[in-house]
DNA sequence: ACTCTGACCCAAA
DNA sequence: ATTTGGGCCAGAG
């Protein structure tokens, strides 16, 4: 988990204080951490972000197997596409809060990515 | 060890 | 707009 002694980097090889990589998951976790309040990033980009290019996948795998969701920002997360792929009774929540930060969605409940984007420095 | 299933992605067709 | 095929690969059974 983000946030118990690690400073966030994103890109380069972070370490921890013993000196042992970050696992691929804290590093996924840490980048969805950065995504800025208002803006969304997709599975692909989150990866990539954490230096794991072409493993969009293990991005959903990591925040499907959330549990508590902590003060994760996990509903920034959509796909390539500006689609939510969360199904069920989470996906609600998700709207919810994507609304309330200012991230407006179409009727068929898509985001333009090219508006809210996260464009990275 | 092996098969199946995904909060995925992209280029083609 | 949709479909197809390939890439990727951690979990669960």
């Amino acid at each position: 988990m983000p946030g118990r002694g690690i400073a966030l980097l994103r890109r380069v090889s972070v370490v921890m204080k013993n000196g042992s990589k970050l696992s691929d998951r804290d590093r996924i976790l840490a980048t969805v951490d950065s995504i800025p309040k208002g803006c969304v990033a997709s599975y692909g980009q989150v990866a990539a972000e954490a230096g794991l290019p072409r493993r969009a996948r293990l991005v959903g795998t990591v925040l499907g197997s959330l549990t508590g969701a902590g003060s994760l920002p996990w509903h920034r997360v959509v796909n390539a596409r500006g689609e939510l792929s969360v199904r069920g009774p989470a996906r609600a929540e998700q709207i919810k809060r994507l609304k309330r930060e200012g991230v407006r969605m179409n009727a068929r409940e898509r985001i333009d990515m090219a508006e809210f984007g996260w464009r990275p420095e």
